[in-house]
DNA sequence: TCGACGATTGCC
DNA sequence: GCAATCGTCGAG
């Protein structure tokens, strides 16, 4: 298989957040179990402007990753309990992300929602930087194509705070998968 | 330091 | 409808 090279995830947020559905994550486990799963849902964060964003308030100990290369990965526990999956996008110093959402197992379970997808990765503050290029642990594989036709947008999820901003159709979902919301 | 709260989920 | 649970953030 052949792993997703950095001039994919270098190319706008608007641009790598649709183009991963269908493509294929890979988590590696301490015990050596790889598993695999077919990406479904996604949802893009722009920069500083994007008052939906962890980036709205400037550079932070939090936030710091995504302003850095492409490729790197933005993990942070929400609520206190889950473990949300993010890869960053675009030129460094420009804070972009996409938040991975849903996918399927190769056994086919689905996994609706990212804290879902942290729990079954099982996510942790270790995951933070790393970066899916280089890592043994988690990477991102070249999967299935998708047509344009077959990906819906729509609003991003639990955003409500975020102005105009949480109107931006910049959520991703393919369409066979969007019945459920 | 302090108080508030979140890119969520599941149970009441 | 709302609690769980804690690190981070902006404010004081």
């Amino acid at each position: 298989m052949k792993r997703i090279q950095k001039t994919f995830f270098a190319q706008d947020v608007l641009e790598v957040a649709p183009q991963l559905l269908g493509q294929t994550l890979c988590r590696r486990f301490e015990s050596g179990e790889e598993v695999r799963l077919a990406l479904t849902e996604t949802e893009a964060y722009g920069g500083e402007e994007d008052l939906a964003s962890h980036a709205r308030f400037g550079k932070t100990k939090r936030n710091q990753v995504m302003y850095g290369k492409a490729g790197s990965l933005y993990v942070y526990l929400i609520y206190g309990i889950y473990w949300m999956l993010n890869v960053v996008t675009g030129n460094v110093g420009e804070p972009q992300a996409v938040l991975i959402r849903g996918a399927r197992t190769q056994s086919g379970k689905v996994l609706d929602g990212p804290g879902k997808i942290g729990q079954f990765l099982q996510l942790s503050k270790d995951f933070y930087g790393q970066n899916c290029l280089e890592s043994k642990k988690l990477w991102f594989e070249k999967g299935k194509t998708i047509k344009p036709e077959d990906i819906v947008c729509s609003p991003r999820i639990g955003v409500a705070y975020a102005g105009q901003w949480a109107h931006k159709p910049w959520r991703f979902d393919l369409v066979n998968n969007s019945s459920s919301k």
